[in-house]
DNA sequence: TTAGTATATAACTAATAGGAATATATCTTA
DNA sequence: TAAGATATATTCCTATTAGTTATATACTAA
């Protein structure tokens, strides 16, 4: 049975959407552009064509306006801008205080998860990758951290970026910790001495 | 157009499949119970209707063997079993060293992120539950810890747990830091004194 | 002139999440 | 002893999400 669908009965990226929108009226373009900038980074990556697919809901919902704008050096567009419902229907959703548990999903753990019969090398190899990109990834938030520092009207977004930064960091411990142990005692399937 | 699908091209829950029945032959039953046991509080939790569409492609590419076995006092059941063909597509997946990167999303952060409106106090209230929330997936993972310490042959999977629990630390922390700053500096949309 | 980049949206497939439906059988408890 | 919960076992269905391709237009750089 489809489950029945009040107002208040979205998924998420619908009120990514709507909080984005808080930011001023924006072409479904501009969002994806946004989000890329903002909350993709940290904690919500929605695919361009499910925010496409949000802003004709959403409309249809009543919960933003559209409008055509003609363009002349550019493609024609449609702006969209939150209207009353909508703030209101996000308004509620950001007051529950029920939250959906984090979901967090890992292909290399996966790998490390099954890694008995891996060659001890290979194994060492993909950590010291993951090493990489985890440490990639701190750096791409200390420049975000310097953009949002200070910024009182950005404290919250701030607040998120602090977190991800922390799990960064403890990634990073674990993988010296990991490395650390699987390069003191070399056995393994690999060397067998 | 689709995608052309070679035999190294499936998605990660076919190998976290084939990983499972690295531990001997399980029905679909089974391997749900399994996966709900290990790897899906960690980092991969394939939903039931997903793990038997895994078990008919992986059949379907002779990756698996199937086995009907009629039972007397249960439902009868279909017995999976790694076939080499699995096997190696398995052992060539570990060990490629290029890994997707991890997908982290979060509800409660989104929240955050847009809070700039949202009440102090109710902002408080929802770090807090988070807090209890995340205590809460430690103290899981802490009795896990205890059955998989010291088990040589479970290592990677201890391995692993590690790394989540200190991420649910790095996690914890941050509520307090959080909890702490905004409890100092009492101002905010909800007590504009 | 060709490739790349930017703007702008639609369409499509596949992967994933989650629940309902359908069975059978056992155990618990009022 | 009947009801209800729990366990085994699989299928089906919908919705959400991810990701790519297609379709345009126009500017820029090689």
């Amino acid at each position: 049975m489809p489950r029945p669908r009040g107002r208040a009965n979205l998924p998420i990226t619908s009120f990514a959407v709507l909080g984005l929108l808080t930011f001023g009226e924006k072409s479904g373009y501009d969002l994806k552009a946004l989000a890329d900038y903002s909350i993709a980074n940290f904690f919500w990556s929605p695919a361009r064509s499910q925010i496409y697919a949000e802003l004709r809901r959403l409309t249809s919902l009543g919960f933003v306006t559209e409008v055509e704008v003609r363009q002349e050096r550019r493609p024609d567009k449609r702006i969209y801008r939150l209207a009353a419902p909508g703030r209101r229907a996000l308004r509620d959703w950001l007051e529950l205080s029920e939250v959906a548990p984090d979901v967090f999903k890992s292909t290399f753990s996966l790998k490390i998860f099954f890694g008995r019969s891996t060659p001890r090398k290979t194994i060492i190899a993909q950590v010291e990758e993951r090493r990489r990109q985890v440490e990639e990834t701190l750096a791409q938030y200390a420049e975000k951290e310097a953009t949002l520092r200070d910024r009182e009207e950005l404290k919250f977004a701030y607040l998120t970026l602090k977190s991800c930064i922390a799990v960064c960091n403890a990634q990073l411990q674990w993988t010296e910790d990991v490395l650390k142990e699987l390069k003191e005692r070399e056995s393994g399937p690999d060397s067998p001495d």
